[in-house]
DNA sequence: GGGGTTTGTTGGCGGACTGCCAACAAGCTA
DNA sequence: TAGCTTGTTGGCAGTCCGCCAACAAACCCC
C-alpha cells in the first residue's frame, strides 16, 4: 500500500507562526477585526483554529502582532543620507518615504486607518509609536536640539503627510512629483519660518 | 393594593431611540465596536436587549448610525463670516474648528480614531464625508473656482488640522494659541505660495 | 369606567464564535 | 522498531448576535 500520508506536516516553531501570522495580516488588512473570525483565518493559513490560539493566544493578541508586524517591516532602511545640503536630504527622504508607501500599500493603508470609531488604546499606542519614530527621525535630520514645538510640529507635519500620500494613491488627486514638491515646500516652510513664529513664547 | 407598578414606560419612538443612541455612542466611543457587546449598550439604555434590533437592525447597523450621529452633531454651525478681510475670515473659522474641538472633545475624538481607511467602506466613508465637506466649507471661503488640486492640498491640511488639535488636547505640546497661529500661517502659506508652486503642469 | 385595540417592549430560542484543553500523531532518537 | 518529544487537532463550555412570538402599557371608543 502506499504510505498513510501523512495529514499534517510539522514545522518549526517560528516557520508556522510567521504562517499563520500572514494570513492573519491578509484577512485583518481588508475588513475590520470583529468581522474576521479566527477560524476564517485558520482556514486562510491551513491549519485548525486551535492552532492559533496556541501560538499567539487570545485572538486580540494575534491582532496585536499583526499590527506591530505591519509596523515593523516598512520603516526599516535608515535614513543615513547626510549630506551637507539640507534641502537635498529632506527631498531624499520624501523620496523614499513615497517608495516607502507605495511599495507596502496595502500594509501601510491599513495600518494608517487601522481601528474603528473606538480608539484600543493598545492599537493606538503600536500606531503611535510609529509615527513617534518618523518623528525621531525628521528630529535627527532637522535639529537634534529641538525642542517641544518641533516635535509637535512635525507630528502635525506627519498627518499631512499621509493625509497627502492619500490624495497620491487613493483619490488620485496629486502625482507623485505634485506630493513630492508638496511636501518638500511644506516642511521647509513650517522649519524655517512658522515654527520660530509659534516657538516664541510672549507673542500677543 | 397599590396600583402594580409598571414594569415599563413607554416612549415615543424617537425618544426611546435617541436614548439608545446615547447610550451607544457612549460605548463605542470609549471601546472599538468588537469589543462593545449588544447587551451592555442595552444595559446603559435601561433596556432590553432585543429593543435596539428593533429600532436598529443588527449591531452593525446601529455602529454605523452612531458614527452618523457624531458626525452630525458638531460642524452644524456654518462658517458664515464674510468679511472682506480673508486673514481674519480665516482666523474666525480656526477659532470656530478650535472651539469646536474642544467642546467636543470627547466625541470629535472617537470620531478621528475613525481615521482614513477603517477597511470597512461605510464607515470609512462616512467620515470620509465629513472631512469632504471641511473641505468644501474651506473651498467657499477661499477660492470657489479652486481645482482638484486645492482640494486635494486642503484634504491634506485637515489632517494637519487634525493632527496639531491633537497635540494641543491631548499630548499638550502646544497651547491653544500656538494651534491657531500654526493653522492660520500653514494655510496662509500653502494656499498663497505652495499650491500655485505644485498645480503649475510642466515644471521639471 | 370597562373592554377592545394599538404597538412599544420583553424574554428566549437557534446558530455562530471564542477560549481552552486533553488526546493524537509526525518525526526524531536510540 | 520502540519510545519520546512536541507540534497539531477536534470538541466542549460559555458568550454573543439575530430574530420572533407573546406580553402589556397607554390609548380609543362607547
Amino acid at each position: 500500500m502506499a504510505a498513510p500520508a501523512a495529514r499534517f506536516t510539522r514545522l518549526e516553531r517560528d516557520e508556522r507562526r510567521e504562517q499563520i501570522l500572514a494570513a492573519a495580516r491578509r484577512l485583518f488588512s481588508e475588513r475590520p477585526p470583529g468581522e474576521v473570525s479566527t477560524t476564517e483565518v485558520a482556514r486562510e493559513a491551513g491549519v485548525a483554529r486551535g492552532l492559533l490560539h496556541h501560538y499567539f493566544g487570545t485572538k486580540r493578541d494575534l491582532y496585536l502582532e499583526v499590527m506591530r508586524s505591519m509596523l515593523r517591516y516598512p520603516p526599516q532602511p535608515i535614513p543615513e543620507v547626510s549630506g551637507g545640503d539640507v534641502d537635498a536630504v529632506l527631498s531624499a527622504a520624501i523620496d523614499r518615504w513615497l517608495t516607502m508607501v507605495r511599495r507596502n500599500r496595502a500594509a501601510w493603508l491599513a495600518a494608517v486607518g487601522a481601528q474603528g470609531l473606538g480608539r484600543d488604546p493598545e492599537v493606538e499606542a503600536i500606531v503611535e509609536a510609529g509615527r513617534e519614530a518618523a518623528v525621531d527621525r525628521l528630529v535627527a535630520l532637522l535639529d537634534p536640539d529641538g525642542g517641544r514645538e518641533l516635535r509637535a510640529v512635525l507630528r502635525a507635519y506627519s498627518g499631512f503627510a499621509e493625509a497627502a500620500s492619500l490624495e497620491w494613491l487613493v483619490r488620485r488627486r496629486l502625482t507623485r512629483e505634485q506630493v513630492h514638491r508638496l511636501l518638500h515646500s511644506t516642511l521647509t516652510t513650517l522649519v524655517r519660518s512658522i515654527l520660530p513664529e509659534i516657538a516664541q513664547k510672549g507673542s500677543p
